[in-house]
DNA sequence: GCACGCCTTCTTGAATACAAGATCATGCCA
DNA sequence: TGGCATGATCTTGTATTCAAGAAGGCGTGC
């Protein structure tokens, strides 16, 4: 992560570093679920005083990422299937809003670029499970940007910020690829042809069918994510809430 | 502020409190738009250091209320008015989606509390516009919180509070006291009877007239906050943005 | 009189020092 | 041998110190 710039000397470098790079290490699995720790240790694991590290986890502690407890470390929040659920629901009310403001909308969706990014024919697609997750959130995120509320924009970015732990599952297997590419080229047709009803209906199924897929994998790769014979009943247990 | 607790030690007790005092300040205008200043003067002002200090200042960054300008001090982030705008249509979109969600229920809603408060008759409504407005706060929140959807509920809260310090201007007059009343038991009554679309038309009208309404005292109470004599164009220029 | 440049002062970012108390291990006593 | 008290250690909360650089005033040169 050491770049050539050690300092351009933007606001909150190094706090806004260190959360970058403790909220990859989550996205990674390298912190699990569960993984306790100190402000100390984090300091010296990425190479800043405690004041920026505090920061940061702060930060991702009010973002529902950490734990804090006083006086006694911190912890990676557990997995929650109930709150990932929640913010999927959030998620399709979000997407259903933008979709219906783009379908009443006399003036062009500016979507076009989404629509050369999933009108491509199968020969074309990517079959690259990291980078299609990329394109997926941009797509969603495309939709409710091109809506035209910055604040919808920005809840429903933090909402994928939140789930792209679990969402990354969902483009594991190919099948799950095409599916997603066939219905984000479906989509965005009935939204150019306005035809609202049916591209929120579509929508809700298309996210209704990401959510059940994702709760199926994670449990299964929370398993896998230690090895086996460090991981105790009690580790496990702490990775999952409710 | 000083309490007779001095410190049941919470976690980031001061941070915490401080957080609290600044963002007091600016709903009851104490820190206007525009408004100019330091971390240390603030750690005088609110008698802590400037770690606390630091802590509640980013945390109200984060959160759209304040701007921090590189080694060259704070700023009490504008009024922009396309903002409040945006914000009060996610209001609309995630209210309505509560609302939809209760009506589709067959369990009951859970609105007694609510129902109890705003279907008192005339005399026993209140004429305080700061208590109507709490009152009114707990109303709509209520509805997200009863559909069952904490992540909503949550994202509800936040974008109460960032509206909250034009909000309140909606309570100054008693007719706009005496049509929230009529119009929360109506959405009310419309909800109990499982009147889903008729509610949702009403509660949407019903938002659209206080974003209206409060766009409107807005700048009116801008003018006024400073004494006529101190203000300069530019400090008025400096509330507003966009 | 005006414009440019230097220099002091001020401001935030980061690191370090200090304080309060929670946790856990150890040892004593029943 | 088991349970409890006690103390060392560890952890976060807060204050203070150090560092880098931006802003603005003042003086000088034209």
């Amino acid at each position: 992560m050491p770049d050539t710039k050690p300092a351009i000397t933007q606001a909150n470098a190094l706090a806004e570093q260190v959360y970058q790079r403790i909220k990859d290490d989550i996205f990674n699995f390298v912190l699990l679920p569960g993984d306790r720790f100190t402000e100390t240790e984090m300091a010296r694991r990425y190479g800043a005083s405690r004041t920026p590290i505090r920061d940061a986890l702060y930060r991702l502690e009010r973002e529902d990422y950490l734990q804090v407890a006083f006086r006694s470390g911190w912890s990676v929040r557990p997995f929650d299937f109930k709150r990932f659920d929640q913010l999927y629901d959030l998620r399709i009310v979000l997407e259903l809003a933008a979709v219906a403001r783009l379908c009443e909308a006399q003036t062009p969706t500016g979507l076009d670029a989404l629509e050369a990014v999933w009108s491509t024919p199968a020969s074309g697609r990517s079959s690259d499970g990291k980078h299609v997750c990329e394109l997926d959130e941009d797509f969603h995120q495309g939709l409710v940007l091109a809506s035209g509320n910055v604040e919808m924009a920005r809840v429903h970015h933090e909402v994928t910020e939140k789930i792209r732990v679990v969402r990354r599952l969902d483009f594991t297997f190919q099948t799950r690829i095409d599916a997603t590419y066939d219905e984000h080229h479906e989509i965005l047709r009935l939204i150019s042809r306005r035809q609202g009803a049916q591209a929120a209906s579509r929508l809700r199924t298309h996210i209704e069918a990401s959510k059940a897929e994702v709760r199926k994998i994670t449990l299964h790769m929370l398993y896998e994510a230690r090895e086996p014979a460090d991981k105790t009943e009690a580790q496990v247990a702490a990775q999952v809430a409710g």
